[in-house]
RNA sequence: GGGCUAGUAGCUCAGCUGGCUAGAGCACACGACUGAUAAUCGUGAGGUCGGAGGUUCAAGUCCUCCCUGGCCCA
C-alpha cells in the first residue's frame, strides 16, 4: 500500500507565489466591498483613547514619488498599529493646493489666453488643475494600501479651509503680529510684475564694472592713529552702478584682515587678500601697505556717500568673500538679498528709489525720473565728475532675466506683509514650545530650535494670484491699511460660503462691513491688497482648519510625521502660526524621516536618470514590497533604494509568505474551538516555540511603540527563518506527518502552529497589509472580517519560559555540531538525508546531564534515526565550538521505514505492515 | 561658509554605559532532499568596523582632525 496517503501532509489553497501586482487590486476591491475603510475610521471610537496623526499635505501636482510613498506608508503603519492596539485613529489625508508651481503649470497651459483672463478666471483654472491631481494622487496612495478618510480629505483650497486661513491671519493681526515692511524681490520692469525664483533665468549679460571710493568721515580708530590727518577711502566694486544711489552701507568680513594701501598719494582700504588683484586692475604698480587692521574696528563707523550728503555705514557680514571685488561690499538693502539681511541687522533703511516701471522715483536727487537703462552711464559719469570713480570697464557675467520677456530683471524692495518674530514675543514663545515637544529623533529639537532662533521675520506676502488673499483694505485717500482683526474677520466669514474667490470678484465696498470708514481720515472708499499668502501659511493653519474644526479630531495632536526638510517647512510654519495665534505648539510629538536616495546615496533626479518610481515597484514587485522596504529600513537616516534592495526584500517576503503558507497547510481542517489542547497538555517543544513567540511579540510591540519598524522586520524574518523554518518546523514534520490525528502529539503541534500563525499575522498586518489579510482569510476559527479590524496578539508573557529556552539553547549548540559532522559524512557519500544516520556522542560534563535527560528526543531534535551517548568515543571527531564534545556518524541501524522514513530495527516486525516501523504501525491502528 | 546628520560584509540591520578570534538574515558557492518543491534543510567563503592621529592594559564603541554623502540655510 502507499503509506503516503496515511500521513497528515500539509494542504492549502494559499498560493506559494503571491503575484502581488495582480492580487493586490483584488484585495483592494474586496476591502471596498466590505466597506473596510469606513469601519476602520470609526473603529475604537468609544474606547476613550485616541491617537491622532495629522497628515502634512503633499502638493497637489504630479505623480507620487518615493518620498511620498515613504512618508504615507510610515504614517499608515503607525496608524494601523495604533488602531490594533485599541486606539481610535481617524486619519484625514490632506492636500496643499495653492501656490506658484500650480499657477505656473496653468500659465503654461493657458499660454497667451491668460492675458485676456481675469485673476478670478485664472484661479478657477488653478482650482481645476489642483483638483485633478488630488484625485490622481489619492488613487495612487490608496493603491499602496493606505487606509484613511479618502472620501473627505482636507484641501487647503476648500471654502472652509480658505475661510479659516483668513481667520488665522486676522487673529495674528489682532495680536499685533502682522506688519508691513519692505523686502527685495526679483522684479521685471517690463512685465511690471514680481518674479519668483522659479521664474528667473540666468543668462550672460554685459555690465559695467566699477571701483568707487567712499571717503571715511569719522574719527580714526586708535589702532590706526598713525594715519591721523589723512583721508581713508574705502573702495567698493560693483557691476550695478544704478544701485549706487541706494547705497547705505559698506560691508566688511569680520574674519578677514584688511589693509590701508598707499597708492598714487591716496589711502585705499581693501581686504589684504585682494590687494594684488585690485592694484593690477587699477593699473597701479607703485603702492605700499600703510597699515593692517581687523574689520571690526570700523564697525558702525561711517563713510560719506560719494554723491549725496549722507553717510554710508561700515558694517560686518560673513557673506563678504575674496572671490571678487575689494572685500568692501557696496550695500544697498533695497536691492540685494545679502544687503537686505545685513541691513536689517544694522537697522539700515530698506531703501528703494526705483518704481514699478524701472525708473528712479521723481524725488531722487540728481537722477529722479530717469529710466534704469540710462542710469548706469549717468551714475558712472557723475561719479567720475566728483572724482570717486577709480576705474570703469565692462564685464560679462551671469545675470537674472525674466523667463517670459527674457529681459534683464532687477532686485528691488517692495512693501510686503510680515509676521514679526519679536512682536507678541513670537520667537521666545516658539522656542519655549519647541522644548515641550517630543522630537524623534532627538536632534530634531536642535535643528528646528536653531532655525527659529536665527530666522528673520516671516514674509507672508506673495505677488501672485493662486492663493488666499491677504485681506487688508487700503484707504483710497490716505493709504491707511485696515489690518485690524475686526474687518479681517468680517471678510473671512464671507469665504466660508464662497471661498476666497470672492475677494477677486467683488469690490472692496462689497467686502467690507457696511459703513466702514478710514480710521485716520474718515474717507469711505477703499482698495484691496493684491498680495496673497505664502502657501506655508496655508498649510501652517491646518491644525485649526482641520484638527480643531472636525469634531472627531482635536489639537494639539499626538504626532506630525514628515521628512526632515519640514523642520524648515511645515513643522516650522505650523509652529509659528499656532504659537502666534494660540501660544502653543500644534503637536505633542514630531517624527522625521530621511530622504530617499539611489543605491549610491545620491538624490534621485531626472538628469541623473536614477529615479525609481513607486509605480514601477508596484508593477514589478507589488505595493507590499514597497511597504516592506519602508519597514525594513532605519528611516531616521536617509534611505537608499536600488534594485538589489528590492530583490532582497522580495526574497524575504517569500520567506515570510512561505512560512505562513506552511502553517496554513498544516492547519487544514483545524478548528480551534474543538481541536486545541490545553496549555498543560502542550508538548515541551511546542511550549518552547510559544515561549519564543512570546519574546517576539514583546519585541515587536516595543518596536511599534518606538516606531522602529526595521526591528520588526528583522525580528519577524529571523523568527520565521531561524526559529521556525530551520528548527521548529523542520523537527515538527516527523511528529506532524506521522502521528494519529487524534493524538495529543498531533493536536499539540497544531495548537502551537495555530497560535504562531495567529500572532504573526496580526503583528505583520500594519506592514504587510495585503498579505496579512490574505492569510487571515485562510485561517481557521471565528474571526473578524479583516485582520485590520482585529487587535494585536494578547500579551504572551505567561508563555515565556527562560529555563526552557536555556536548555534548548544548549541542545541547539550540540545540534549545530551534529549538522557539521553530518555534512562531512554527506560529502563523503556516507549518507544522503540525515535520517540515514546514527550519531554517537561523547559529551562534556557541561551538557551531559541535560543530554541524558533528553536522550529519547535527541534523534527527533537532530532529525537523525538514532543518537547514542557513549562514555568514550575513540574515533570521534572533535567539535569545533563546543569543547569536549566528540561526534561520530554511522549508517543508521535497521531498515528505512517506508512511512516515516526513519531507520528502525523494528521494520519488518509487523506482519501486517512489513515495510514500516512499529511506531508507524501503532499510529495506523490508532486511526 | 553655517545648522543638523550619516558612513560596520554585495544588500538590510545588531553590536547597551570601551573588554573574549566583530554578529544575524538575505544574496553567493557547494551539497542534500524531492512528503513546504519556482519550496525546504545543511555546510562554507565574505568585513584593515570611511581615513589618520590620540587617550587607555584594552576602541567599531571615547577625543581631535580629515575624507565622502544627505537635508536645510547662506
Amino acid at each position: 500500500m502507499d503509506y503516503k496517503d496515511t500521513l497528515n501532509l500539509p494542504q492549502t489553497d494559499f498560493p506559494m507565489r503571491a503575484n502581488l501586482p495582480n492580487r493586490e487590486p483584488q484585495i483592494l476591491q474586496h476591502w471596498e466591498e466590505i466597506g473596510l475603510n469606513d469601519k476602520l475610521e470609526s473603529a475604537n471610537k468609544e474606547s476613550g483613547k485616541s491617537f491622532i496623526l495629522h497628515d502634512g499635505p503633499p502638493y497637489a501636482n504630479g505623480h507620487l514619488h518615493m518620498g511620498h510613498a515613504l512618508n504615507k506608508t510610515l504614517k499608515d503603519i503607525i496608524i494601523k498599529s495604533k488602531r490594533m492596539q485599541g486606539f481610535f485613529t481617524p486619519y484625514v489625508p490632506g492636500w496643499d493646493c495653492h501656490g506658484l508651481p500650480i499657477e505656473l503649470m496653468v500659465d503654461k497651459k493657458l499660454g497667451k489666453k491668460k492675458r485676456e483672463m481675469s485673476k478670478a478666471d485664472v484661479r478657477r483654472e488653478c482650482r481645476e488643475y489642483a483638483k485633478e491631481w488630488v484625485q490622481i494622487q489619492s488613487e495612487e496612495f490608496q493603491r499602496l494600501g493606505i487606509f484613511g478618510n479618502w472620501k473627505d480629505p482636507y484641501l487647503t483650497m476648500s471654502t472652509h479651509y480658505e475661510a479659516q486661513t483668513a481667520r488665522e491671519l486676522a487673529k495674528l493681526a489682532e495680536r499685533g503680529s502682522l506688519f508691513k515692511g519692505k523686502k527685495p524681490i526679483h522684479w521685471c520692469s517690463s512685465c511690471v510684475t514680481a518674479l519668483a525664483e522659479a521664474e528667473v533665468e540666468y543668462a550672460d549679460h554685459s555690465s559695467p564694472s566699477i571701483f568707487v571710493k567712499f571717503p571715511y568721515v569719522d574719527a580714526l580708530p586708535a589702532e590706526l592713529s598713525q594715519l591721523e590727518g589723512k583721508t581713508l577711502n574705502f573702495v567698493i566694486w560693483t557691476t550695478t552702478p544704478w544701485t549706487i544711489p541706494a547705497n547705505l552701507g559698506i560691508c566688511l568680513n569680520p574674519e578677514l584682515p584688511y589693509v590701508v594701501v598707499e597708492a598714487s598719494g591716496e589711502l585705499l582700504v581693501l581686504a589684504e587678500g585682494l590687494v594684488e588683484s585690485v592694484m593690477k586692475t587699477l593699473g597701479v604698480e607703485d603702492f605700499s601697505i600703510a597699515a593692517t587692521f581687523e574689520a571690526a574696528i570700523f564697525e558702525k563707523k561711517n563713510c560719506k556717500h560719494p554723491l549725496y550728503e549722507r553717510n554710508s555705514k561700515i558694517i560686518l557680514g560673513d557673506h563678504v568673500t575674496l572671490e571678487a571685488g575689494t572685500g568692501c561690499v557696496h550695500t544697498a538693502p533695497g536691492h540685494g538679498q545679502d544687503d537686505y539681511i545685513v541691513g536689517l541687522k544694522y537697522g539700515l533703511e530698506i531703501f528703494n528709489p526705483v518704481d514699478d516701471y524701472g525708473r528712479y522715483r521723481d524725488d531722487l536727487e540728481i537722477f529722479g525720473g530717469m529710466k534704469l537703462k540710462d542710469a548706469n552711464p549717468a551714475v558712472c559719469e557723475k561719479l567720475e565728475e566728483v572724482g570717486a570713480l577709480l576705474k570703469q570697464s565692462e564685464i560679462s557675467h551671469s545675470y537674472p532675466h525674466c523667463w517670459r520677456c527674457k529681459k534683464p530683471i532687477i532686485f528691488r524692495a517692495t512693501e510686503q506683509w510680515f509676521v514679526g518674530m519679536e512682536q507678541n514675543d513670537l520667537r521666545k514663545k516658539a522656542l519655549a514650545e519647541i522644548d515641550k515637544v517630543e522630537w524623534i529623533p532627538s536632534w530634531g529639537r536642535d535643528r528646528i530650535y536653531n532655525m527659529v532662533e536665527g530666522r528673520p521675520d516671516w514674509c507672508i506676502s506673495r505677488q501672485r494670484s493662486w492663493g488666499v488673499p491677504i485681506t487688508v483694505a487700503y484707504c483710497e485717500k490716505c493709504g491707511e491699511d485696515l489690518c485690524d482683526g475686526e474687518t479681517m474677520h468680517y471678510i473671512a466669514d464671507q469665504f466660508e460660503e464662497t471661498g476666497s474667490d470672492v475677494w477677486f470678484e467683488k469690490d472692496a465696498s462689497e467686502l467690507l462691513p457696511p459703513g466702514t470708514t478710514c480710521p485716520k481720515c474718515g474717507h469711505d472708499k477703499f482698495t484691496k491688497e493684491t498680495d496673497i499668502l505664502d502657501v506655508w501659511f496655508d498649510s501652517g493653519v491646518s491644525h485649526a482648519a482641520v484638527c480643531e474644526y472636525r469634531d472627531y479630531l482635536h489639537s494639539p495632536v499626538d504626532l506630525y510625521l514628515e521628512g526632515s526638510d519640514q523642520h524648515r517647512g511645515w513643522f516650522h510654519s505650523s509652529l509659528l502660526e499656532s504659537v502666534g495665534s494660540r501660544d502653543r505648539a500644534p503637536y505633542k510629538a514630531v517624527l522625521t524621516h530621511g530622504f530617499v536616495l539611489d543605491k549610491d546615496g545620491r538624490p534621485m533626479s531626472k538628469s541623473l536618470g536614477n529615479v525609481i518610481k513607486p509605480e514601477e515597484i508596484i508593477k514589478k514587485y507589488g505595493a507590499e514590497i514597497l511597504r516592506m522596504w519602508v519597514a525594513a529600513t532605519d528611516y531616521r537616516d536617509d534611505i537608499r533604494l536600488g534594485n538589489e534592495t528590492l530583490q532582497r526584500l522580495s526574497d524575504a517576503y517569500r520567506r515570510i509568505r512561505n512560512t505562513a503558507r506552511y502553517l496554513l497547510g498544516n492547519l487544514a481542517g483545524f478548528d480551534p474551538a474543538t481541536d486545541m489542547v490545553a496549555d498543560s497538555e502542550l508538548l515541551e517543544l511546542d511550549r518552547w516555540a510559544l515561549s519564543k513567540l512570546s519574546g517576539l511579540v514583546k519585541k515587536v510591540e516595543q518596536a511599534y511603540e518606538k516606531y522602529e519598524f526595521h526591528v520588526i522586520y528583522h525580528a519577524v524574518h529571523n523568527f520565521c527563518s531561524i526559529d521556525l523554518s530551520a528548527f521548529y518546523l523542520d523537527i515538527l514534520k516527523d511528529r506532524l506527518y506521522t502521528s494519529p490525528k487524534s493524538s495529543v502529539e498531533y493536536r499539540s503541534a497544531r495548537t502551537s502552529m495555530y497560535l504562531l500563525l495567529d500572532a504573526i499575522t496580526r503583528m505583520i498586518a500594519p506592514v504587510l497589509t495585503f498579505t496579512a489579510d490574505e492569510i487571515w482569510q485562510g485561517m481557521p476559527g471565528e474571526r473578524e472580517d479583516s485582520v485590520h479590524l482585529a487587535g494585536f496578539p494578547e500579551t504572551m508573557e505567561q508563555r515565556y519560559d527562560a529555563e526552557l529556552e536555556a536548555r534548548y539553547g544548549q541542545i541547539q549548540k550540540v545540534r549545530a555540531e551534529v549538522s557539521k559532522v553530518l555534512e562531512k559524512a554527506r560529502a563523503e557519500k556516507q549518507i544522503g538525508q540525515s535520517l540515514e544516520a546514527k550519531v554517537s556522542l561523547q559529551v562534556p560534563e557541561s551538557v551531559k546531564t541535560l543530554l541524558e535527560e533528553y536522550s529519547e528526543q535527541l534523534p527527533s531534535l537532530f532529525i537523525v534515526s538514532q543518537v547514542e551517548l557513549v562514555d568514550e568515543l575513540a574515533d570521534g571527531a572533535d567539535a569545533e565550538q563546543l569543547a569536549g564534545l566528540k561526534l561520530k556518524v554511522q549508517p543508521a541501524d535497521g531498515e528505512k521505514c517506508e512511512r516515516c522514513w526513519n531507520f528502525a530495527t523494528s521494520v519488518g516486525e509487523n506482519s501486517e505492515h512489513p515495510s514500516i516501523c512499529n511506531r508507524c504501525a501503532a499510529a495506523l491502528s490508532a486511526e
